[in-house]
DNA sequence: CTTATATTTGACCACTTTTGTCAAAACAGA
DNA sequence: TCTGTTTTGACAAAAGTGGTCAAATATAAG
């Protein structure tokens, strides 16, 4: 199953780049991305969207991933989850309106 | 569509309660119930349970209603809401193996 | 209109969580 | 070992969450 911090990584390792490289143009602590690429901290949706960029990676699929990340995060203790979802996608549907 | 503000309100008012009254029940203060029922303010996961236990409310249904509730708010702006749900699911599929 | 009661709102504070910075520790290759 | 890269953890700043209280607003009765 794929996740936010995987997808990064492999762009970088592809481009052949170091954290420093990455940190230097995008203005974020080289620190902050390690953590990102191993999945223990989660971006802001700003640096998600640098990252599209600057990899040129769809923005909507990195989002995707982002959010889907932080959602199941929040249910992962749940065994609620199914319920919740479907829940969540009526009222989502609902608010639309 | 249902929420929990709602859910809660009805039964209060069902049961001809003041919001003085379950406060002192629950300890909560009658502020933060007032706003739970116009749901401006979301309650904790302990606070659920209270109000499910007071109201004789099946603790699931209360509970997935808050998580949806949430789950909802996060995605709000996102017109990706439904490939995150998908998305989401998936992952929660996976992580429960 | 006035009074009494109930509800709602907003300001304020404390507490927790999240985010950024930095340097040291760990790692990998020559 | 030496060099450069990555990872980690401690710390502080910033943002977010939750509780308390009193004033403002509504509602209903006299």
């Amino acid at each position: 199953m794929s996740n936010f911090g995987d997808l990064i990584r492999i762009e970088r390792e592809e481009k052949g780049l170091f954290l420093r490289q990455v940190a230097a143009e995008l203005g974020i602590d080289q620190a902050i991305i390690s953590k990102f690429e191993r999945n223990r901290r989660k971006p802001t949706k700003e640096q998600v969207l640098k990252f599209a960029k600057f990899y040129k990676l769809d923005k909507e699929t990195l989002l995707v991933e982002w959010l889907s990340d932080k959602v199941a995060y929040d249910l992962q203790d749940e065994n609620l989850a199914d319920k919740v979802l479907k829940a969540a996608e009526q009222k989502i549907k609902y608010k639309k309106k």
